[in-house]
DNA sequence: TCTCGTAATGTATGTTTGAATATAACGATG
DNA sequence: CATCGTTATATTCAAACATACATTACGAGA
């Protein structure tokens, strides 16, 4: 079986995570519903941790990476940018070739984490 | 110039972080003064949380990563062990082998985050 | 047996973090 | 122009966390 979630990445941005595994779910459940509030509810996050995360993210890049709307006939709803979503690619990607990358030394300190 | 510190690693343990930044730049410190508490003076972090720190790994961990003796000439002291010194380095080599399997995406990314 | 510096543990306080709640702004649609 | 669900923001409360401080345990050496 594969090691299921040894590795925890995060990009800094000056002391802060722009970009973690949090974040990152949060993205992706706000491009599978169109909405801060659907994708928090999923998540069982408050909505407002879910916008202050999403505002964290859109102030740490240099173009946005959720758009939203407010008002109209279901209120509006959020949309994951071109450019978030090759966030969210880019992120995939490096849990990809870091974990090959690393796979030795993770396995040698798998051996010796406690079992349960 | 080498991007700094953009990758952040973690090995995770049952929800917590079995090795991180804090916890290897601890171990480094009392490998360097054979004290816990010197290593926190130096870390200017508080005796009580790098004791806690150490007790977290040793209880991740099937083997020490820190022993220590109390009392006796100079009050005692805390050694890395050998285990400790082999999870020093295979912390290294993952920090090393993935910033550079991860280097196109984290440039990628790098040239989007925000300059001051 | 007293001293010394460190390990180990307890306690209290303050700060940060997150959850819960409330409310206003918004605009397409009927 | 009233309704609706969502975004956006403010406020309050509780919990988690870190810090600071205090105390005890320990054992080699004077």
């Amino acid at each position: 079986m594969m090691q299921a979630e040894l590795l925890k990445i995060r990009i800094n941005h000056q002391g802060n995570t722009a970009l973690g595994p949090g974040k990152i779910e949060l993205l992706q459940h706000i491009a599978q519903h169109g909405s801060i509030s659907a994708a928090a509810k999923q998540m069982r996050m408050s909505y407002r941790r879910a916008w202050e995360l999403v505002d964290m993210m859109n102030r740490s890049f240099d173009q946005p990476v959720v758009v939203s709307t407010t008002g109209g006939a279901h209120g509006g709803g959020a949309q994951v940018t071109a450019f978030g979503q090759a966030l969210m690619l880019a992120y995939a990607q490096i849990l990809q070739k870091t974990a090959q990358a690393a796979a030795d030394e993770l396995h040698l300190i798998n051996q010796h984490l406690k079992k349960i």
